[in-house]
DNA sequence: CACCTAGTTAGATTATTATCTAATTAGATG
DNA sequence: CATCTAATTAGATAATAATCTAACTAGGTG
């Protein structure tokens, strides 16, 4: 979907009086009127955010007698509502730890492995897959496509645990980050290995 | 959740940068100047952009060194995402079909009697349980709380089958609808006989 | 045809807001 | 301490939009 269309929909449903409309149609079609009454506002007010609520195909109308009923389009609304989760989620490749589901497990294991508030390294776990999930944590904190010098890097590993130089050696050998002349950088996220 | 809360998420998400922003922090938390060079925005603008997406609890950051680093909380995320089709699917006591989640079944039904374009009823079906289904999909279009007189009733339900008495009759023996005085009104759904 | 009810359109008002530049604050580094 | 980089705050500008009143359009009805 166009990323226009995804904002008109955030923007058509930033409005109480178009969240109440929404939720009254949901109960069943109602003519403009009766709207007008509920929601105590006049007709053009009504007939305004209708327009709006057309334009994105929230809500269609049809003419009976001399009134209109305005109907939910509620397929539209369940579309546009997974749209914006959908489109974080496949973003899988270089995600952070941060963003991925964690496991019950990889949960588990940082929060044995770091202190309460996240910011330090209580040991290095000698288990490799331990290991790894927490290199891969610690590595999620760097930001990708910047370089960093040796002594950058140190200083923001020992931020978690003073032995800099064995987690720094750990993130070549894991290939979760590329040294040259001194220079590291993230790779990216697709040549770390997969953990389990 | 209050429904303020849904619209200031709303407003929140109906902003081009905005949407931008998190589509970028769903790949790994990022700092504030990378975020600008990406964008093409001056810092004042980024920082407000996060001021507003802080506010709805989307973004939370962290100092690191002297620069912050913004991440995404994609449970809040969805956990809005999802606050609107729920409210909608909640108003079952007197939700139309049109807004239930037809089960497949009823689904079949409604697409074997109706014309594809939905507007017309083919045949009245034979079997009880059908037929009301029918019934029900008919009357969810009449609208709750307002009076009919037979003739107005009688065009509406023409507008699907021309043997409009028999439909007519039925909505009374359904329970469907009221008659005093040849004044029709919808029952309360609740009234409404269970399909199954 | 005259009149009534329902809805839309036009135009005005007021409030909100996205963006920028300039100034300020906060850490880090030498 | 002087300096650098990153971020926020202040203030200005320009655009958008929610709401109202008044005027208009479109079907129905007597």
């Amino acid at each position: 979907m166009q990323i226009e269309k995804l904002v008109a929909f955030h923007k058509t449903m930033g409005d109480v009086t178009r969240i109440r409309i929404i939720s009254i149609l949901a109960n069943g079609p109602k003519r403009g009127q009766a709207l007008a009454g509920i929601l105590k506002l006049t007709a053009p007010t009504i007939s305004h955010h209708l327009t709006k609520l057309k334009e994105v195909n929230l809500v269609r109308d049809r003419r009976e007698k001399n009134s209109v009923y305005y109907y939910l389009n509620d397929d539209v609304l369940q579309h546009y509502s997974r749209a914006l989760p959908e489109m974080i989620s496949n973003k899988g490749e270089s995600n952070t730890m941060d963003n991925q589901k964690l496991t019950g497990e990889h949960k588990r294991i940082l929060e044995n492995f770091f202190t309460a508030d996240g910011r330090r390294l209580k040991t290095i776990p000698a288990q490799r897959k331990k290991k790894l999930i927490v290199l891969y944590h610690i590595a999620s904190l760097l930001e990708s496509g910047r370089k960093y010098e040796e002594k950058e890097l140190n200083a923001f590993i020992q931020t978690f645990h003073d032995d800099y130089a064995t987690i720094r050696r750990e993130f070549i050998i894991g290939s979760i980050m590329y040294r040259e002349n001194s220079i590291y950088e993230l790779n990216p996220r697709e040549m770390w290995a997969p953990i389990d």
